[in-house]
DNA sequence: ACACAATATATAGTTATACTATGTATTTTC
DNA sequence: GAAAATACATAGTATAACTATATATTGTGT
């Protein structure tokens, strides 16, 4: 029942959190476009399109939250592989707190 | 220190979870557009414009997720006061699951 | 050998939604 | 009696995800 509705939804969700979860995962360590686009689709579960991820990781380079870099592969298609800058890690924290603030306070309203 | 990303992103985030508080809010009990308004500003603290609540208020009206019913004061401007409906119940169900979910996930890759 | 899937990155055009600014009208406050 | 607060509303702009498409290399199946 109104599908529509929640399929719309959950692709305004990505809005926002899809950065987030980028950055997230560049802290941990660096990664390729495709490699972060797999996944986010099998441990996240959000759908993500190739049209949508590497605009995205181009916008995050250019406001100099992540840094990339060509790697040649021995067999293959050269990767691009991106990290987390130091402003990066400072945004990131930033919006951790904001995220966290949030989820709390809609679960304080949800009861 | 990348005050505009972090505030760019904040305004992104909204797309999604505001439609998501306003739901979980009149699930509670009906209210009307001003007294949401300044319930979010004060308790969840998130910048809420007028010109972002009423058109969100009217889409999730056409939506089928509220209704709406005009109240006459004793003093002073008529409220429009708004009630979940049984759609936007199952809905907001829905989101929840989608929303706990993308919190869990995002909490299991930030470690 | 040849077609197709998988790997890997990228962009143009469309759509949805928050933001800014503005407008209307009533009541309260200084 | 002027300004602020209450209460709702809309038009135009900006942002970011989605769809579709493009390029190029490697692996798989028949």
């Amino acid at each position: 029942m109104n599908e529509t509705f929640i399929h719309k939804w959950q692709s305004q969700v990505k809005k926002g959190t899809l950065s987030f979860i980028l950055l997230t995962l560049l802290k941990g360590k660096e990664m390729y476009g495709y490699e972060i686009m797999e996944y986010v689709l099998k441990h996240i579960a959000i759908d993500i399109a190739e049209g949508t991820l590497y605009p995205l990781l181009n916008r995050l380079k250019t406001d100099g939250l992540i840094d990339s870099k060509w790697v040649e592969q021995p067999s293959g298609i050269p990767r691009k592989y991106y990290t987390l800058t130091s402003e990066g890690s400072i945004a990131l924290e930033e919006m951790k707190k904001i995220w966290e603030h949030l989820y709390e306070s809609i679960k304080k309203i949800s009861k």
